[in-house]
DNA sequence: GTCTATAGTCGGATAGAC
DNA sequence: GTCTATCCGACTATAGAC
């Protein structure tokens, strides 16, 4: 930390391009065959640099969840606190509350469905989804760093609007909001072949997202 | 065909024991990971023989979707045109129709969840997750095998209850609801740890359906 | 810290005996 | 049809020069 380039400048910069590049890989070919030159060519660099730098290639897909997390939480760990306070300090007994929390919970599914159709935040949809198949310890990374608190605070804006749910009925629901919001991203080929589309582009990604918040308004009043 | 045990008759043993073997292996660690020695170990044959009977791995690995879609069909082929000749001949205007369509689009979501959730499905549900994710020639074998049917039999179902809504539309509320189904397998890992859930009993099963159920009914009742 | 070179392993395909 | 044996390519990890 001597000067702007420091002794571990480009070490750094090395270790940030090996993650980058993991990314891309790790999620198109999975763990196994993604091949570590693969993941040195598309870094710009060498091969055994993985070894250097982050132990083997297990370590460099921990360390790439380790980096999702933290980018996630940069992204919306702001909005994601608010809706935690948000979601405690309102009483399910008003009407007005009920408002607030329901509105509340479409803006965050939309910014979910945005987010999700983003072509960039593919990658992580990938890697996501396959840790949620078969996982391994980068699910509890991801599980404790991150989804633990956004399923928790859905669950509490859900909470607010159906009072008269169990907690396990209110997480069930919770469970087929996110089936939802995942649909279009888990079940891609099949989504897109089934509306014609060739592309998923800002207006038809927008069109789901609404489509999805008038099902939570259906669901979130409903007597069921 | 001259008699019971005919000449082709340890051929054919052979070709489904290792097409069971790589429904096995191949849904466990996905195709670049599954190794040909993997799958003629499980299916108690040589190696070499997934050569000769399917011409390689590649071979071998559409012959397992073929398999799939015709296991499927076996299996909710006759429900599925019951289904689709039902859509057919009801009156989207009679009060009546639109009862009997939430009533079977009711009864075939439960019977898919029921499905997804019996763990001997969990390799197909790999098979097919992996393919939507990374489409090969395997997904033009089911989709054009199974899938455009049974979506579009539910959009059928569907347009019945709701006259209001627009192809494209309505479509898109097909994707919601076929999200709810499959998140608990799409999503099992983080959706059984939010419902503390360390197995799927057939009791939690069976709630999860009717979940499903009281969704679609307030999905479909609803305006918008 | 970065690189080259290589050791050691495992994979798919296939030739040829039975 | 089935099996053994083997070729050849690709992979991870690592030793050692710079």
């Amino acid at each position: 930390m001597t000067a702007p380039t420091g002794p571990s400048a480009r070490a750094d910069a090395t270790r940030d391009a090996l993650i980058e590049a993991a990314i891309i890989v790790f999620a198109r070919d999975g763990f196994q065959a993604a091949s570590t030159r693969a993941i040195a060519d598309e870094a710009s660099t060498n091969q055994a640099l993985i070894g250097y730098h982050f132990k083997g290639k297990q370590g460099l897909y921990l360390a790439v969840f380790e980096h999702l997390v933290s980018q996630m939480r940069a992204r919306i760990g702001e909005r994601l606190e608010a809706v935690v306070t948000l979601a405690g300090s309102l009483d399910p007994a008003s009407p007005d509350a009920r408002a607030t929390a329901l509105t509340t919970l479409q803006g965050f599914a939309s910014a979910m469905v945005m987010t999700l159709l983003r072509p960039e935040t593919s990658a992580w949809s990938q890697l996501i989804l396959r840790e949620q198949q078969a996982p391994s310890a980068a699910f509890d990374i991801l599980y404790s760093g991150f989804m633990d608190e956004v399923l928790g605070a859905v669950t509490q804006l859900l909470r607010v609007c159906r009072p008269d749910l169990e907690l396990e009925e209110a997480r069930m629901l919770v469970v087929t909001i996110m089936g939802q919001i995942m649909a279009l991203r888990v079940a891609r080929a099949g989504a897109t072949r089934l509306l014609d589309w060739s592309t998923i582009t800002p207006e038809r990604a927008a069109a789901m997202a609404a489509r999805i918040n008038a099902n939570i308004a259906a669901l979130l009043a409903g007597k069921d």
